[in-house]
DNA sequence: TTCGATGCAAATAGTTTGCATTCTA
DNA sequence: TAGAATGCAAACTATTTGCATCGAA
């Protein structure tokens, strides 16, 4: 699907770089591997393992955590944990962050730079320095705010 | 310990508070239930259902899950997911939310009105409102920090 | 004495590990 | 053909559920 390559195309990197990165570490491009990045460049939101096993019959969980951890580790792949539930894939994107609703499981990706100012505050405050790509911002969206004032009054 | 009392007398609800909310309900005052609440009032840390187990002994973790539930739908318990691993339980506090170290694990209660820039901020970039109490603000930590600047020649 | 609460065992979800077999380089 | 990767089964962590029994009001 030619429009999700294109949106991946401007942060992730592209399958030839990640074989070749593959390669560059003496680990195999083996036909799961393919399968398991082609996956992630065609989706359109971070895929749970489940997930991917479902659009790769045949494949097996076990594996398919173990290859998303060594891409995970060359810095290919990334997950996230929105809210409860399994953690989800999808190809790293250094530009990319996440928020996520605890009532109705809603999730956006935001640009980094949006979250900068409040990135900024929070270190001010606390000394710490927040990254929300593993562990997004977790909160009330937009829709589920608007439900909660509808039901004042 | 008195200290611990008095670190949580300004904004949660005190034992006995806690004890009539749940006969306000019809809900019983079990010992289990009495026990778990004071192991949470002498506690200086969010605690595991394990931890939690650990210093309850004979206490059964199906029981302790199923008391912690109850405890949290009342809003006198709350629990927070810092980084993997179990969620932690502590009296629900209201004017505390959480930052956990992505690398160390180091964790930290900070006062809710000193986030409310960054929640605003947030707000104005994404329009989710953030709540810092059941999934923290994760990412790096001073120390970790101080570490990875070490690292640079 | 009535329901709610408990303890124990078993089920569930998500992930990880061991090991013999298969495939890539 | 050496060593990495795979598939399958089993272990593991955290949590939930069923059910007979116990206990608080």
């Amino acid at each position: 699907m030619t429009v999700a390559h294109h949106a991946h195309a401007l942060s992730a990197p592209s399958l030839p770089a990640a074989l070749s990165a593959l390669r560059a570490r003496g680990l195999r491009v083996s036909i799961a591997r393919r399968l398991v990045l082609t996956a992630l460049y065609d989706a359109e939101a971070p895929l749970s393992v489940e997930e991917l096993a479902e659009r790769l019959p045949g494949s097996d969980v076990a594996s398919l955590h173990r290859n998303l951890d060594v891409l995970e580790a060359l810095g290919l792949v990334r997950h996230v944990h929105l809210g409860h539930g399994p953690g989800r894939y999808s190809l790293a994107r250094r530009d990319v962050e996440f928020v996520a609703c605890d009532r109705c499981g809603a999730f956006e990706a935001v640009e980094s730079r949006r979250l900068d100012g409040a990135r900024q505050l929070i270190e001010r405050e606390c000394g710490f320095v927040p990254r929300f790509t593993h562990f997004p911002i977790v909160g009330t969206c937009p829709s589920c705010l608007e439900e909660s004032s509808d039901a004042r009054p």
